[in-house]
DNA sequence: GATCACATGTAAGAAGTTACATGATTCT
DNA sequence: AGAATCATGTAACTTCTTACATGTGATC
């Protein structure tokens, strides 16, 4: 079964409200702040006949009157490979250099997934996220004397980073925990 | 003038401090929190090998006793190259796509960088972090009422990112300007 | 002498980038 | 009709990934 890219998985999330096509697609993905994904045409067709090709979407004909537009629509080997994608937990290593692949998929969830799903993708992700915290500053500890000063100021732009995701982390799950029980 | 890869600028950089290896360079950016490049030796050595072909690296033959280590050094070319691509000025898309790069062109300045010439990647930096976060919140006013619960919550991450970032930023401003006038 | 860590490399393939190409439809 | 925009696509290139290959010096 192979895993699609992460522009493939954005692709297969945005279809599942509605059938899009390829151009459709585009705009959202440069319209939307949140994806730093690529919007060009040369990643997004090809990308889109992949994910035809693994059967994971279908095009549907428009009988629109207008001009040719190609829309495709999720399988449901799409929608379970989807929901596969939503349930990977968080690792280590997503942390540290995914940030942007994590946040896509929580993005996804609602809908998907079950609250008690979502409350484990943080639950995961605080663990993963204390982890690694916890490892920048042994490595501020001991290597923060030698650093040169803007090496340093770097390295603290990525703690201070953390540290705010953490923060984030902590009240999103609260405010989970909360709207579940009103 | 071909431009560089990221991975080929980090490599680069640290050579500058002293001639290293192909290997000694895997360690360092494996050992490395900050740098979320690869480490593989499939980038690592044609990069390096994309350096001598461009003329910005130049192999030292090392005399050394040991096994065959093939030590690299920065060219006259090399360092100008290098110190050209930290002179550029932080542009709206790196602080949206390629924050990692900026930080990491940050951390290399010291001791290449005149302080000015930092303070200036400051201001730059805040002109378009300030002006990204507006758009940020500008998105938020308009769609956050539609946007779904996890979908807003993976928004709201980003925005915490940077307004931890601009805070950093400020404060980072603040302590260069004492360390100039100590 | 066998084995392990060091050190460098390559081959195949995935995926994205830039830039161009090509029609169709709508607008003026 | 001519221009602009819609909509899809392709070609060439770059770079990274994964996985394997190779040899050498150190270690037991």
């Amino acid at each position: 079964m192979p895993s699609e890219s992460i522009l493939a998985y954005l692709l297969l999330g945005l279809l599942h409200e509605q059938p899009l096509s390829g151009y459709d697609l585009r705009k959202i993905v440069l319209s939307t702040p949140m994806a730093q994904f690529s919007d060009s045409p040369g990643a997004i067709y090809p990308a889109l006949r992949r994910l035809v090709k693994n059967g994971l979407i279908a095009p549907e004909r428009a009988a629109r009157g207008g001009r040719r537009r190609a829309l495709f629509a999720p399988s449901r080997k799409g929608r379970e490979a989807f929901a596969a994608w939503l349930h990977r937990e968080p690792t280590r290593d997503e942390v540290m250099k995914r940030w942007d692949v994590l946040m896509l998929r929580l993005a996804f969830m609602t809908g998907i997934l079950r609250p008690a799903e979502i409350a484990r993708f943080f639950d995961r992700l605080q663990l993963e996220l204390d982890g690694y915290l916890a490892e920048l500053e042994a490595f501020l500890d001991r290597q923060g004397d030698q650093m040169p000063a803007s090496a340093r100021l770097a390295f603290e732009s990525g703690l201070t980073g953390y540290r705010a995701q953490v923060a984030w982390a902590r009240a999103s799950r609260q405010r989970l925990r909360k709207r579940r029980k009103p």
